[in-house]
Formats: structure tokens, sequence, C-alpha cells
RNA sequence: CGGGGUAUAGCGCAGUCUGGUAGCGCGGUAGUUUUGGGUACUACAGGUCGUAGGUUCGAAUCCUGCUACCCCGACCA
């Protein structure tokens, strides 16, 4: 992609309404728009990493045996008054009225609906275990949105939703989102740390919140520091696997780590002091179990070797792309820019044609791009008339994990400048062996 | 919802106290210059001063209402 035929509005100074450093980079790499109080637009830089958020979650979802779906936005008020939450919700929810006068809500989760489409399916426990995803635009109305898209009003979700026939299978579904998630956070760069949380309207009694240490955080966290050296789960880690799964998990909260609303000071305290850490943190994803709680009120039974119709045992799990974005700057940033992890940067690298008009540079820049398209890779070409120092900057402050530097010296000898991002090293070598290192 | 604050050009701001017909920096456009870490110069374009009303010969400025947005607290992916 040539930058001067993309839309990247980069910003040099900072808007005053952003406060902390991920808001602010978003706003100046031009990933965000805001367009009301916690509704953002996603501008393309911006839309490629939530893509790339969303393609990691959609992999290790379906590694772990989720299978994916999508359900509207809009729900109809009558199937919340079955589980009876559509008075209990209170504001948060946005109620609309369509022209019929029939009463509708924008989506703030979807336990009723998938409830719903499961009953009218589903009747024997031959059909389990069952988790059904889907990933789409919520809306909870906020009492006061903040930090960009890391508290907004609308925002993207990952939301999975587990049926079993009993506790004990819920159990094992329960785990199973548990050890996609450390893999899922994992491979965005980010260390998370399972919390034992409070339930919320959500309701249930088992829950974990996954956690990411950062000092602008909105909840404050206590936790044993030993998670943080803790080896995630492999790729080819056995879902299906009862006892491997069960094991991991008991690792996993092996050690203390609480949220403040769970935090039990006497129980911390029995935590080494060397290995206390009290931090703050950013809740990136959500868990739980919460057994029969929407099936039995609106009659999602199955058939059981027996029989006999019982409801089914089910579980939520709940992660937030577009909060992610944020909460990956957060932990990957510098004082020139943002850091993109490999694995969800929106461009591989950026190639800064240090003289555009060159007929060396544009078609050793050229070369490149397609050569990294070759094995796979994206580029960002910077072929616009700013000075060297102002592409250092544009690049720095995008901060693609790369930066091939091609100017009229290091072309006199048949080499071009290779960065990494996340270190600053650079090196100068032949275009092929920089993409060499790239691919590698 | 309680408390605090802001609203003037795309962005960041001055001007408001003391009323006299709007300015600076960045950015944009055209050109000259420069070219390996945000080059310099020249010219140009761009504003119903959030909105509605009031006071006044005259309102960005004074008064009243409204709206939007931000920050601090109680809710949440």
């Amino acid at each position: 992609m040539r930058l001067s035929r993309y839309f990247l509005p980069i910003l040099r100074e900072t808007p005053k309404e952003a406060e902390i450093v991920s808001h602010r980079l978003a706003l100046r790499a031009g990933l965000i728009r805001q367009e009301s109080a916690g509704i953002y637009a996603w501008l393309p830089f911006g839309l490629r990493v939530l893509n790339r958020i969303c393609a990691v979650i959609r992999e290790e979802q379906n590694r772990s045996g989720a299978i994916e779906l999508l359900m509207p936005t809009i729900q109809s008020a009558d199937l919340w008054r079955e589980s009876g939450r559509y008075d209990a919700y209170g504001k948060e929810m946005l109620r609309i009225t369509d022209r019929h006068e029939r009463e509708m809500l924008f989506g703030p989760t979807n336990e009723e609906m998938i409830t719903e489409i499961f009953r009218g399916y589903v009747r024997s426990y031959k059909s389990l275990p069952l988790n059904l995803y889907h990933l789409q635009w919520k809306f909870r109305d906020e009492i006061r949105p903040r930090f960009g898209t890391m508290r907004s009003r609308e925002f993207l979700m990952k939301d999975a939703y587990s049926f079993d026939i009993d506790q004990a299978a819920a159990r094992h579904a329960y785990n199973r989102m548990f050890v996609a998630y450390l893999r899922t956070f994992e491979r965005m760069g980010l260390k998370s740390i399972p919390m034992r949380a409070d339930t919320g309207p959500i309701g249930g009694d088992l829950s974990h919140e996954f956690i990411i240490l950062a000092s602008t955080g909105e909840s404050a966290v206590f936790c044993h520091k030993d998670y943080l050296d803790f080896a995630v789960p492999p790729a080819d880690t056995n879902f299906d696997s009862v006892d491997e799964l069960a094991g991991i998990v008991s690792k996993w909260t092996s050690l203390y780590a609480a949220t403040e609303e769970m935090h039990d000071a006497a129980a911390f305290a029995q935590v080494p002091q060397a290995a206390q850490v009290s931090a703050r943190g950013i809740e990136v994803g959500h868990i739980f179990y919460f057994g029969t709680k929407y099936s039995e009120p609106m009659r999602a039974v199955v058939a059981g070797p027996d029989g006999v119709e019982r409801p089914v045992h089910m579980g939520s799990y709940g992660i937030g792309p577009t909060r992610l974005v944020p909460a990956i700057i957060e932990a990957s940033h510098d004082e020139a820019g943002i850091i993109w992890p490999d694995a969800i940067a929106p461009f591989n690298a950026a190639i800064l044609n240090l003289k555009p008009g060159d007929s060396a540079t544009d078609t050793v820049c050229g070369t490149l791009e397609q050569a990294l398209e070759a094995r796979g890779l994206s580029a960002l070409v910077d072929d616009t008339d700013e000075r060297p120092g102002a592409k250092f900057a544009t690049a720095d402050l995008i901060g693609l994990p790369w930066q091939i530097i091609v100017g009229p010296k290091g072309l006199a000898e048949g080499k071009v400048e290779l960065k990494r991002r996340a270190t600053g090293e650079r090196a100068l070598m032949s275009p092929e062996d920089a993409v060499e290192r790239i691919a590698s």
C-alpha cells in the first residue's frame, strides 16, 4: 500500500480530550475518530488492527472447539422479559421503539438470544457439548464512557456461550475458554492474569476476569508475581482432555489473584511480601459459569440418557477487541509512538522511500513491497514528499514492527537499512536480506 | 446522577475581565529552497466565535436558557 494513496490522518498535536497514552496515540496515529461520547469510527489503519485482533480471537476460539455464528444487534424486549432482565438491566440498556411501537433494544449482550436459538433446535444431550460464539457490536449506555475505546458505549465483543448437560461438563467448557483466553492474549503480546471476579449482572457463581497489568488500568488488582512468568499452554494442547485442561486451570488459579471487588486482604497477606503485586489492571476478558440461570426461566431443556428433560448448564465468555486495541498500546509503546506486536500489526513493515522520484529508490521500494507480498506479508510504502525526518517520525508513531529505509546513500552501496521498531536496532543489508529477515 | 471544567479555522491556543466588526502556531494549497531524524522563505485559502434569545448605536466579549464534549466519583468486555 502506498501512503500517498492511503487514508492515514496523522495528527502532529494531541487532541486535548485524550488523557491516557493509548487514547492519545490512537488519535494521533489515525486509528479512530470520536463521533459522539463513547462512540467511535474506526479509520482504515485502526480497522486493520481490529481485524487482526479478531482473527487471532477466531483462531483460538475455533481451536478450542467453539463455533462461530452471527446474531443481530437489535433484539426484542420480549426476549429479555423471559429472563427477567428487561427490567433488571437498568439504564445501561439502550431501549428503542420501532414504527409499530414494538419495544426493541440494542443488545448489550446475547445470553437471551443464544438461549432462544439453542432451545429452538437442540433436544438431546447427544448434541452436547456445544459452544457458539460471535463477534458483534454491543451497546451499553455507560454512565461515563472514557479513555477512547477503552470504555466506549458502542464496542465490539466476542461473546461465546456454552451449553452442557451438567455442571461437570460445563466446568470443562469453562476450562476450554480459560485456556483459549490465555493463548489469545499471549499471542497479542500481552501477559494476562486470570483473577477471581465478581459476576455482576450477568449472574452465576464462577467467574474469572483476564487482567492486563497497566498503570492506567481502571481497577485495582492484587496478585502473586509468579503469574507473570507462567508458561502459556501450547497450540497442541488437547482441548478434549478434561484432565489436561483441569490441570492447566488448576495451576493458573493456584496463586492469589483478585480484583478489588473480590480482594481478601487477609489471604493476600499470606503471599510472601516480595511476591505481592499490587497494581492496576485492564480487564480484557471475562468468563462466567452461571448454570441454569437462563435455561430454566427460558426453558432450554434437553433430554438426558435417562430420557428425562433438564435445563442445560451454561456459561458465557467475553473478550473486547475494541478495548484490546488501547490495551495493547498501553502495554507496547514508547515516547515516539506505538510498537505493534507482530501478530496484530496493521502492516508487517514500513518502507520509507527517502527520495521519491529517484528512479533507484522508487524501484527498490516497489521491489521490496512485491517481495514481501510474495511472502504473504504486507507493507506500507511512504512515498510522500515529506522530508526524511518527518518520515522517520511518522513511522515511529504508527509503530509497524519493521522499517526498511531506502535512500540514495545506502543504495549507492546496494544496501537498505532495516530497523526493528521495538528495539531500535538497525542494520545495513541488501534488500533481499531485509525481506528474508522480516519473513523469518 | 453528584462535583468540577471547556466550547473561537482541520488540530493546539490567544482575544472575553475593561463591548468597537477576529488573531497566533501547527496543518492545508501554490511556488522557491532543502533532502538520512519533524528545513527555510514567500504568497494564498480557510472562522454563522457551540446554539437560541436578551441588553446595546454596536456583542466572541455583558445577561438568561439550551446543547455538546472533557475531567473526578458510583457501573462494565
